[in-house]
DNA sequence: CTCGTTGCAAAAGATTTGCATTATG
DNA sequence: CATAATGCAAATCTTTTGCAACGAG
């Protein structure tokens, strides 16, 4: 599905700013809204940052991408599609890894049946040490 | 174990205002650095914000505290002591729940036995929405 | 043509930093 | 007493908002 097919299918309205913001999803695959920028930029100079964001909001709401926090400053936003992913967050050397979701699956099942909450299965981020950085720090 | 002896055991100076941040972490259990320092001002006025910050830095370094990112602004900082847990946060309504983290045990094994990444089984967060607002939403 | 979107600039919020002062070990 | 930690103010970074101009439906 094209970046403007899914703006239809979402009813939005399709504006060269959001076809931008997610062609440049699905070109870094990640991304906070700052990159996301750099990226829309060489396609098309002159967006504006807070265009960026305006996107970025009217995208998630409408369920074609989410975000999630790695690190401290700013979130990371992706595409929904494809297969849900986990993320993994080292905090020594801070890189990012991802993981299918479906290891979480069995964890994100016995909270809904428990708690009756419903996880975003797009939306999980671990944090923790990553094997180099474990090694090393033994 | 008093805070102060955390501080030590931890290899840090024992400064008041590391105690009063250790100190109001125990009493409301999770908050922002804002939130925090309202309590340590309760105590003791005239901390400053930026010495929150450096408490923290230095606290969460040394593992005496972690922190967790619910929704897009503040981060949310609570101690590592009793049971780790893992936080749940609604989108919606963008509420806050704590389980224990006995919970993802499962995923984090596995992750580390498939990749080696050590997950910090303090600082877990699901997004998602909660049962009220999952039924609301039908 | 109408109303939602965008660009721009300014505001607001969060976090960091330089430097003189204070307090810990 | 030496050095690390703090308070204060200013700087930085991130995100939001008001408003006029523009563009999609």
């Amino acid at each position: 599905m094209t970046s403007s097919e899914k703006l239809k299918a979402a009813g939005l309205r399709v504006t060269q700013q959001r076809e931008l913001v997610l062609a440049a999803l699905d070109a870094i695959r990640h991304g906070t809204p700052e990159e996301i920028l750099v990226d829309v930029t060489k396609h098309s100079p002159g967006v504006n940052l807070s265009t960026i964001y305006r996107c970025l909001e009217v995208l998630e709401k409408a369920a074609l991408i989410t975000h999630t926090h790695l690190g401290h400053g700013a979130p990371t936003y992706h595409v929904v599609d494809g297969d849900p992913h986990i993320h993994l967050r080292c905090s020594k050397c801070e890189r990012g890894f991802s993981l299918p979701a479906t290891l979480a699956s069995e964890t994100v099942a016995t909270i809904r049946i428990e708690n009756g909450f419903q996880v975003d299965p797009y939306h999980i981020t671990f944090d923790g040490q990553c094997e180099k950085c474990a090694q090393e720090n033994k």
